[in-house]
DNA sequence: GCCCAGGGATGCG
DNA sequence: CGCATCCATGGG
């Protein structure tokens, strides 16, 4: 998409392919707030502010190079839903949703905050991971970073609980013991295959939330994560039943091959937000 | 008070 | 294997 930026700005001037309600509200990311019509983001220890324009959108950052790539603002969303504007049943999640781009998101940080995602409401686990910040996070002018794993491996189960983890906290501090052995930078080397297998060792991390890791964190489109709403939407689609998360899963995958991240993106935004 | 939430672990057959 | 049950806690 095109863009352009400098030391401080990406100047954005496409609106059919990036509106950052979209992009926040989608469900892929939970620290995030709309403030006096603005909305403010954060990533890891860094920050940006999406501005609105007439004619598109400007992001205000320190670290403009890392947000085109958290943006995956080379991407052409336009050839995307043209792809997938092909199956009917897509048509108005397209249109509800035509904002939406996946993020390219930080591992460490994509697999804490969908360990702590699972069985769990949004406003819950956006309130859990702020106060996770503000407890283990590097204080910044006006936020708090997400966590390092450093930082983090000095939490006990109990600060999790007192954040408000519940049943997750323990998993959390389990899959914190288990990363001591693995270095996260030679994960990202690893196959698609192997970084699956080795996501599912980590304690509170089952198909969907190794999914979810594989589509934000590592940007494998081939992902489609199955969770409440997917169920219910597959459900209603096919008229079915059908509990089984892996069928449903392995059904899309099949169907949307390396457009399955995307279509998945849009069916639960669009869901979520009508029932 | 009830059902549900971007499910996973465990145990039982 | 497949399936049932349990799990903390707050939103609606």
């Amino acid at each position: 998409m095109n863009h352009k930026f400098d030391n401080n700005t990406i100047k954005i001037k496409d609106k059919t392919q990036f509106n950052p309600k979209h992009i926040l509200e989608c469900g892929q990311i939970f620290r995030y707030k709309f403030e006096n019509n603005e909305y403010i983001v954060y990533s890891g220890d860094k920050k940006a502010k999406i501005v609105e324009k007439n004619d598109g959108y400007i992001i205000y950052t320190d670290n403009p190079t890392y947000f085109i790539n958290f943006f995956d603002l080379k991407a052409d969303y336009n050839r995307i839903k043209t792809n997938l504007l092909q199956f009917n049943f897509l048509v108005e999640p397209i249109k509800f949703g035509s904002g939406i781009r996946i993020l390219r998101q930080q591992l460490f940080e994509t697999i804490i905050s969908f360990i702590i995602s699972a069985n769990n409401n949004i406003p819950r686990i956006k309130n859990s991971i702020e106060q996770i910040c503000v407890k283990f996070g590097a204080k910044k002018k006006d936020f708090y970073a997400f966590p390092t794993f450093e930082q983090l491996s000095k939490a006990t189960t109990l600060d999790f609980v007192e954040c408000g983890l519940g049943y997750r906290a323990s998993q959390l501090f389990d899959t914190l013991k288990i990363l001591k052995f693995f270095n996260l930078e030679k994960v990202q080397t690893m196959s698609p295959e192997a970084k699956y297998i080795f996501l599912k060792t980590l304690k509170g991390v089952g198909d969907k939330v190794a999914s979810c890791v594989m589509l934000f964190a590592f940007g494998v489109s081939t992902s489609f994560p199955v969770d409440t709403w997917i169920n219910k939407m597959y459900n209603d689609v096919y008229d079915t039943t059908e509990t089984n998360r892996e069928k449903i899963s392995k059904h899309f995958t099949e169907l949307f091959k390396e457009y399955s991240g995307f279509a998945q993106q849009y069916l639960f935004y669009y869901y979520k937000e009508n029932k």
